[in-house]
DNA sequence: GTGCTACATTGACGACCGTCAATGTGTTGA
DNA sequence: TCAACACATTGACGGTCGTCAATGTAGCAC
């Protein structure tokens, strides 16, 4: 009743009644999601590589090696990555590029403001 | 080599070099932990009905019921949360009072920068 | 003391996760 | 057509997670 917000915020909002907040599952299902995306080291390395790549994005042969992960490995992390909506996949000929989805990303921040 | 910052940051950098990022493992292994406690829609709730007690905090036996989870599945879920540094408990004499830690929200709203 | 309340801990269960070897799929190039 | 390459998928393994019932611990009231 007395949250301003029908959304999540987890913000430090000051002296307001514990319990009122009304709350909904399906987004906390959803950033949930995003952050189990994020709760391992190898997705954040993969992530933080992918990031790096900019606009051109990154290619898989080009993470593997850096993440010291078998090759099936790594792609099943990107799938997880891609499943969570942090990154998008396109391929080029032989190769498969991955980029960042920075509204998701923002999304995130936006709910530990 | 090209990186601009030793910390890891996810962000849209530009046209950046990819696999040229310096990766701190502990930082990701730091982060993922973070990241891991929130990956869950209870204890998102949970913190949201924790941050909703601004100053005040919380006390637990205000979170059982509004989290639909049995007392020692709160329980659980707090000490996740204790242990990944986003809330502190304080005893007051029966009642035991959670606050948030906004410095860690802070820390990992960073990372997705 | 006795009883009650608030919370933490333990133990057990099924479910999910991270990892790699093996295999499958589709593209490139000769 | 054939071989090599880039990547995805499958299957299997041990490990961790979320959950609750049962139990433990500590403070309060009488």
């Amino acid at each position: 009743m007395a949250s301003p917000s029908k959304q999540i915020t987890i913000a430090s909002v000051c002296c307001a009644p514990v319990g009122s907040a009304d709350f909904d599952e399906a987004d906390a299902a959803e950033l949930a999601k995003g952050f189990a995306a994020l709760s391992d080291p190898v997705r954040l390395h993969l992530l933080s590589l992918v990031a790096a790549g900019g606009l051109n994005g990154a290619c898989v042969c080009d993470l593997v090696e850096p993440s010291g992960r078998s090759q099936p490995t790594v792609s099943h992390h990107l799938k997880v990555l891609r499943e969570a909506g942090l990154v998008t996949s396109e391929k080029r000929g032989t190769w498969a590029w991955y980029h960042v989805v920075p509204e998701r990303l923002q999304q995130l921040r936006t709910a530990l403001a």
